[in-house]
DNA sequence: AACGCGACCTGCGAGC
DNA sequence: TGCTCGCAGGTCGCGT
């Protein structure tokens, strides 16, 4: 469900209910949210009671909180380390489903309540952190902060740590990302043996991009999924990278795309983007840009990858014979 | 290195 | 009405 658009409007709703909040309760409610959590729920519960949320940050479509532990943070001294430095970090995806919500205490659990996380109290906010989610493809854990061999944690919001939630170690940096390089996405693109859609796929290659945003972006950029990367001039992958910047900017600010009451932001509404999709979901409707220039195409709808693709057959012509 | 597939889950709508 | 099927925004790990 969510991809970067939407993982980034619920990073920033989050960003100014909790910076700053000591998290005081936590209730685990279902064990298989939290199964990457190796060491299981009490040490799960046990290193997020009493931490203070330092910031929220997204690399793609992870999503992190560092913690600040004042007895950490004495440990720390006395061990030489600067203190108040986050070693762990409250680390969550959303999956196809998850929704972090916040709610007030008296707001009745959703049925697929998850996790409960209570803070400290603070003026006009909710007191909940709650993760909510439906398939359970998601999830939370808390994970080590390393460093990183990339200069940060990147995402909109820049950190100022120079380290990394450790399970988003591998992942790469994505494109609305300041430091993201193109110079260094189209060498590594150049030497993959695969198609186009594959590789914007692959979230160590490049972050953020997932089925709905890919098929836009490559509709924007008149190329076919199947385009073999190893071909792709560079004002080509210019072109299908600055198209996928354009229409995540884009989602980002109708809120990000919402089919249903799955995907919502933190205070439970739905973005509109939905609305302004070209490619995806549109099957046997006109394609826009042909129908614009009064060519009769409609948007097709093929398996790729054990999922839907959606293509026009006019504009987004398919590679013949590996020869471009 | 690349790819296909299954696993992980619940719920919805279509068709019979 | 109730059944089965296919489908859904993602990631991980296995075998080839």
């Amino acid at each position: 469900m969510p991809e970067l658009p939407e993982v980034e409007v619920v990073r920033r709703g989050l960003v100014s209910w909790v910076r700053g909040r000591t998290i005081e309760r936590v209730e685990v409610l279902d064990q298989r949210s939290i199964r990457r959590h190796a060491l299981g729920t009490e040490d799960f519960v046990g290193n997020l009671e009493g931490a203070t949320v330092a910031d929220v940050v997204r690399r793609g479509k992870f999503l992190w909180m560092p913690l600040l532990d004042t007895s950490v943070g004495r440990d720390a001294a006395a061990a030489g380390r600067p203190a108040g430095r986050p070693q762990v970090a409250l680390m969550a995806h959303l999956g196809m489903s998850g929704q972090l919500l916040m709610q007030d205490r008296n707001v009745p659990d959703e049925k697929h309540l998850k996790v409960r996380i209570r803070l400290s109290p603070r003026d006009g906010m909710p007191e909940q952190l709650r993760f909510v989610d439906q398939r359970i493809f998601g999830g939370l854990f808390v994970t080590a902060m390393v460093p990183t061999d990339d200069g940060g944690p990147g995402g909109l919001a820049e950190s100022p740590l120079p380290l990394i939630a450790e399970e988003a170690a591998h992942i790469a940096r994505d494109p609305l990302d300041p430091a993201f390089s193109f110079d260094l996405f189209y060498r590594r693109l150049r030497k993959r043996k695969t198609g186009l859609k594959r590789a914007l796929l692959d979230q160590g290659l490049v972050s953020g991009i997932g089925n709905i945003y890919a098929d836009e972006a490559l509709w924007r950029a008149r190329l076919h999924y199947a385009r073999p990367t190893d071909t792709l001039r560079r004002t080509e992958a210019e072109r299908v990278l600055g198209s996928a910047r354009e229409v995540m900017l884009d989602a980002l600010a109708a809120g990000g795309t919402s089919f249903d009451s799955l995907y919502v932001n933190v205070n439970g509404a739905s973005g509109y983007f939905d609305r302004s999709l070209n490619a995806y979901g549109r099957e046997g409707q006109p394609c826009k840009r042909c129908a614009a220039a009064g060519i009769h195409a409609f948007i097709r709808r093929e398996q790729f990858m054990n999922r839907s693709s959606y293509t026009c057959p006019v504009c987004q012509t398919r590679p013949r014979n590996g020869r471009w």
